[in-house]
DNA sequence: AGAGCTGGATTGTAGAACAATATTGTGGAA
DNA sequence: TTCCACAATATTGTTCTACAATCCAGCTCT
């Protein structure tokens, strides 16, 4: 077992260069350190995270297939930026693979398997709640809520193709701090409705919450 | 427009080298010379090919993020293989995607600006049907008939988002030659829904289009 | 037979080098 | 001035080489 805590002691040190890269630009979108059509130097990121530019080149490989940056032969990589006519298009494509997300999850929540996963969302969703306006914080609420609901659905496509859907941007470009308390309401209400398996409630719901996006992205669209 | 030939011309030729190894592996698939579970060596590939090992990392990335081969570190890529519980629930994904995308192109049909492409991918069907029992008229229905739908609804993450469904490999394992046919009248019922802007036709026609695939995998999930 | 070791194969990574392409800046002509 | 052509510069695309890290199959020893 001393082994076997080693390995997790060394799994944060061993995660390769190019993985250290793609997380590295995650987070610095996370945290405003960057912002929607930034350009990205191979040779900058290579500097700056002390890889090779190899290891850089696979990173924005991967954050172009999810949708984060986007990719133009001899141009080189931009933090990918939507206009508003396209966010609405993103979230359509959100709103039918999220739905079958809560439905699935809905059909197959088990108490005594997911209460413990659902409990740890929510009370990210309260953290988030109880914080002050900072983004880290709804960010994570966001993440996590997201991420119990792949577990409880239990596709392993979905949960596979899930952050390919660019609504990382989309809530990077069009988040007004003042609708994002709502959401949070409206996470918790569907954490409800699944713990119920209350397949009407999960869909009305899940419709709300397209909804209020979709009014956020509609009132943001002159402002940028 | 001798330099629009031109440059269409060369265009074939100046593919990338990352970008040959991405097509390369894919019509490899297409015409069955790998099958699920193959492993691919980097060294292999890029002797193959002519290219460095980069460009074939780059393109094995690219492909992992389309759900056609499985990457594991230290371990290598491999052709992805499902079983058929994950073909189905691969199955689940593509249904919502594919329904949202039927229903987009249903409401948005102008036979003015799109009938000549249905026209085309219709043209592909039949060519698919008169053929023998080969793979590579029916992939090529296939796809000119998703494209077709993609192009016609018009949602450009739609469009990012559809290749990264695992269906490419879904098809590849668990396609009956027999069922093949079925499903390419249900290809032509979908265009004919969509052409007539029926919606319930179109809901109808998808629905029956994933029962048959389903049925497909059930019957040869003892086989493989 | 099973545990542990060893060697070979393969991947992960850095770095140099150069060609191909895009972008920017500069100068001159209208 | 304003616009176009062209040169200079920056950046990407790509191949090579080299080596460390890791996995795996086969072997040995008990």
């Amino acid at each position: 077992m001393a082994i076997v805590a080693m390995a997790l002691a060394s799994k944060q040190d061993s995660v390769g260069a190019s993985q250290r890269v793609y997380a590295g630009i995650l987070a610095d979108l996370d945290e405003r350190r960057m912002a929607p059509g930034q350009r990205l130097v191979e040779g900058d990121l290579a500097a700056r995270f002390g890889v090779g530019r190899n290891a850089v080149r696979e990173a924005l490989q991967r954050l172009s297939a999810r949708g984060v940056v986007d990719l133009s032969p001899f141009r080189g990589a931009a933090i990918r930026r939507v206009e508003a006519a396209e966010a609405l298009e993103v979230l359509e494509v959100a709103d039918a693979v999220t739905s079958l997300a809560f439905r699935t999850a809905a059909g197959r929540f088990d108490p005594a398997l997911h209460g413990a996963m659902l409990a740890a969302a929510i009370a990210d969703l309260d953290a988030a709640q109880a914080s002050g306006g900072e983004a880290a914080p709804f960010g994570r609420a966001r993440r996590s809520f997201y991420r119990t609901m792949l577990e409880i659905a239990a596709n392993r496509e979905l949960q596979r193709l899930f952050p390919a859907i660019g609504m990382h941007i989309v809530y990077l470009q069009y988040q007004s701090p003042r609708l994002q308390r709502a959401r949070l309401e409206n996470y918790r209400a569907i954490c409800s409705a699944v713990a119920a398996r209350d397949l009407a409630a999960v869909e009305q719901q899940g419709r709300a919450h397209v909804d209020q996006v979709r009014e956020n992205i509609l009132a943001l669209a002159g402002t940028r």
